[in-house]
DNA sequence: ATGTCACGCGCAGCGTGA
């Protein structure tokens, strides 16, 4: 189990003590749970998340909007769970995670050709991949677009655009290849995906092309599993925090996962754990919880 | 209730992002 962190790269991951390599390998799992989850900041809920691990015994947790820095994860409370941890985090947004009793290597940060933003472009930490039980993990922050007519807008389009692209050159290399995209797609892929369609008309999330950009995922091979498994409507992911919209259950469902041929027909259930928006200290978003047969 | 939360900065409360 040991893997050697190249000096030059910026992914956060601490090399593992060697009571890790007691880590089952994944041969043996028969069963594996997969959860995403945008955590909306895991400093300020470490402890709901370890709380989270071991009430659903998700062996592999992909989360986004880690908010911090890779020297400010706490990766102790994962580890003394009996966890191993990678995270990519470059300033105080963004941020992605992968954390595995299953096993947690090939870690790569970012995807090949990820565009960059800002007035010094630069890559953001919005991918994180990780091999976890036989499963080559993607946790993915998709860029918000903020509005239609901002630059943002463009560069969301862009960013899925350059995913799907890679996403169809792995598959094609390798049809056997068991791979899945989850995490916080930041698209509302039908109608009944948000509360009120009049109130996002104008705004991103429901546009065409935003929609485009993440159905072409399906055209690449790729199925999304949450809807499969989940059809119902108003099975939101994320609710925002004003204007007592949980309790009304005015949501949105952006929170995805995307698996390759070989993958989907191993996926076994999903769950959105509507309960992890209870409470004070919440994140705006759910765990989405996937089982996998591996 | 024009009704939130978390960040940096820096020690109050504003600017930013979602």
């Amino acid at each position: 189990m040991k893997y050697d962190i190249p000096s030059d790269t910026a992914c956060g991951r601490r090399p593992t003590s060697s009571s890790f390599a007691a880590t089952a390998p994944a041969a043996s799992l028969g069963a594996m749970r997969l959860t995403t989850w945008n955590i909306n900041s895991i400093r300020a809920r470490a402890e709901r998340a370890v709380a989270f691990l071991e009430r659903s015994e998700t062996d592999v947790l992909a989360l986004q909007e880690t908010k911090c820095k890779d020297a400010q994860f706490p990766f102790e409370v994962f580890e003394a769970a009996g966890y191993e941890v990678a995270h990519f985090g470059l300033s105080q947004w963004n941020g992605v995670a992968i954390i595995s009793r299953v096993g947690l290597e090939d870690v790569e940060t970012g995807f090949p050709d990820q565009p960059h933003f800002g007035e010094e472009p630069a890559l953001e930490a919005r991918a994180l991949a990780a091999t976890c039980g036989g499963v080559r993990v993607w946790s993915l922050y998709v860029p918000n677009g903020r509005a239609l007519d901002n630059p943002h807008y463009p560069y969301k389009l862009d960013w899925l655009s350059t995913l799907r692209e890679n996403a169809q050159g792995w598959v094609t290399a390798d049809p056997a290849a068991k791979v899945a995209l989850v995490g916080d797609w930041n698209v509302a892929p039908q109608d009944t995906d948000v509360w009120d369609l009049e109130v996002f008309k104008d705004s991103t999330h429901v546009s065409q092309p935003e929609r485009d950009a993440f159905a072409a995922f399906e055209t690449a091979g790729f199925t999304e599993v949450t809807r499969v498994h989940v059809p119902e409507d108003r099975k939101y992911t994320y609710w925002d925090y004003q204007q007592l919209r949980f309790p009304k259950n005015q949501g949105m469902r952006i929170d995805f996962a995307y698996t390759s041929p070989a993958l989907t027909p191993l996926v076994t259930a999903v769950e959105i754990d509507r309960n992890e928006r209870k409470g004070k200290g919440a994140s705006d978003h759910v765990p989405v919880i996937l089982d996998i047969a591996v």
